[in-house]
DNA sequence: CATGAATGAGGATTCATTCAT
DNA sequence: TATGAATGAATCCTCATTCAT
């Protein structure tokens, strides 16, 4: 494979996909061919999430995910560099929908609040967007093995726990929390959540849990706070 | 021609990893050949292992598990049915060994109290043995997309859940806690701590968490007594 | 993104193989691509047949059948499903090929004369097509042991057995033959013939009839004569 | 693999396969060893023929053969020196059985009696024996594909044949039939009967048959007739 | 840019055969 | 002799990736 240097180099194009588009194009003004593009490009990943629900990340299979979006095979290769990037798109933009959704709920001022309304929002996601539970479960694993050949999936991963850590700090608190706190709080509420509910689902299916959700709300949260406690 | 009573002693012609070898081996008196084909298969197993731990549960080959086992390729369907199969009795045999250092230690009466040594002792557990986490991780994202097909991996997690549900039961209490419940609490304990660590190792290394052990352990553990109390 | 219309073009992504090309391709127009898929798929399945005369069916080897049509190895799976898909094809193509030979003939009138014609086009074939004879001979073997699992392959046969016994069925008969009189009929021609010369290889060269093609075709024309009278 | 002759020079004892036991053992005096021996010997042929008799030729594998016969694999080779040795024993064997049945049969003098005779045996085995149908056809295939490499196997076959053809030829006969003629009629016989029933079990079931036995042996044998007086 | 045929490096699995015990 | 563990060549099939059109 060519290396990214070799290519800059040459001043071939290369996909771009590694800046991962933002959710929110404000797109004004587009050729259609570049419209048309965007279509393919956004089929392509529409079908590569629809495959990986039912396969997984590793048994999922580029001829499947181009097959069920309409498109040549080798057109994938023109949105994106291989199947690791691709994998990366997708946490980007569901990492960023997910930012999306908390950023519109109300901030509320205590440490305590602000965790609530975080933890409800992601038990929320993830009982509606199964899939994204089992695919972070298993970028998760990825990163674990092979972090550093795609330092750019760590980098997300990582980037969206510090959001969450961010996020978690209580404003106009005297003393702020201490950057390892913050990070371990957030690996909590991430961590305790995905895997509650990953181990639930080896006993049972998680649409059992719909009919609880407040309770189990209510549980993880305090466990969070507990946590947080010491 | 074999007679029954060889027949019975060498068992089934096919591998008969299902039956987890129990880790504590009385080995009374075997014969030379036993020993070696005890000795192949230990082998096998350590090295999958390792191979395991690098590569993962998914990109763990064959060839390269027989290679560092320092077999033939073909001598590993001797011992195992086929890759699932070696998942399979890895899990058991893992699984075996936490359940055998659970229950060497002393069982406390209280609810509270057992919750704690589980998790001292999963958490020690886990923080010396990484790769075991990552297996189990992997594991579960397998329970997940194939479980109908490998019911017997499954059915192992799933025991070890409902041992670690029935252990956490505090002994004469007045009214047993439902079933439900326990096997809730069983989720919350394994899920937090697995899910915290996964976690936090996409930040940091875990080794990082030693230092801190006994601070996570206590946080994890008056997290997880939250958990319960809701 | 590919129209409906490009996908309709190209037909299924699947090998089409089951739905057999017909030996006289009209091939209006082909743009150059499509040219050399079919010259690649000719040369698999000529390599194949070639493969097949001298290993016989079972001991034909997809390796070597892609070295002879110096094609990739992967390539032969972008033409067949597997080995019974092309064993599929190849029978179909070259029943074809003699139903095309029968149905060339003048018809005549009389049963007596039609099985005459019928005998000498495939005395002669199987004279002069050596490897088929071996061909169909293993494929019945085939589909004795694993019928079921290819059905395509009994049913191609099977039809091509009735077809020679509506053929048999002599013109304007005053009262129509029996279904199953006719199939007996047209078992004894094939089983005849094939059975006699599969046999005499035993003995001898096949080559060696050639000498004497009138007197058997006579001597064989009459068995399945005197067969039908009973 | 040593060469015959290696072996010799060597002294090796080499299994004695080739010998083909005969059925009718005399066998007077037998060490226990000498009887276990057959015995195992006996449990092997019968295991193997019970086991090609599902998988057919190719596919029969010498672990299951052992694995039925209850003995280990090793074992096998101590009888037989491999696949094709077995398989050339079990056709002598089975074909000594047909001899047998044929001989016990009293000998009419005209040579239609004669034909009539022996069709009716073969037929009346093949039916009872549709195993041996399928085992003989393959063995054919076999012949024509690897006849050099196991020159005893096309041996046996042809030493069969050529037995028909002797026996075939009338008592007393003024002009005695030329060799060539009484061969093809062998072929003739065992081809129309084994063909015609190889492509009947190609539509239906063999033991639908066996209601009409009488008419189609009728009818075989007319046709054998007829094929004989051209 | 789009296409999809071609490639060939794997990877899983089977099985005849050997050989130490 | 009997045994069955060990062997490794053979074979099927998959799939990411390239590239000519």
């Amino acid at each position: 494979m060519r290396s990214v240097k070799q290519a800059a180099q040459n001043g071939l194009r290369e996909p771009h996909s590694s800046t991962a588009t933002p959710l929110t194009e404000q797109a004004p003004r587009l050729s259609r061919r570049e419209r048309r593009k965007q279509a393919t490009r956004e089929a392509l990943l529409t079908a590569a999430q629809e495959v990986i629900a039912v396969k997984g990340v590793y048994l999922a299979v580029i001829e499947e995910i181009t097959e069920r979006a309409d498109v040549a095979k080798g057109s994938f290769y023109q949105y994106f560099r291989d199947r690791d990037d691709l994998l990366h798109v997708i946490l980007s933009h569901r990492l960023e929908e997910l930012r999306a959704i908390v950023e519109t709920a109300t901030l509320p001022r205590g440490g305590a609040d602000r965790l609530r309304v975080l933890l409800r929002h992601h038990l929320e996601y993830f009982l509606h967007h199964e899939d994204f539970l089992l695919f972070l479960h298993q970028i998760r694993g990825l990163i674990k093995m092979k972090g550093d050949e795609t330092p750019a999936v760590r980098g997300t991963y990582q980037r969206y726990l510090t959001f969450l850590a961010d996020w978690l700090q209580p404003w106009g608190a005297k003393t702020e929390t201490p950057e390892k706190t913050r990070q371990e709080g957030a690996c909590a509420l991430l961590g305790f959540l995905t895997g509650f509910l990953s181990h639930y689902a080896v006993l049972a299916s998680l649409t059992d849990l719909m009919h609880d959700q407040a309770r189990i709300e209510k549980a993880l949260t305090e466990a969070c706070l507990a946590f947080q406690r010491h």
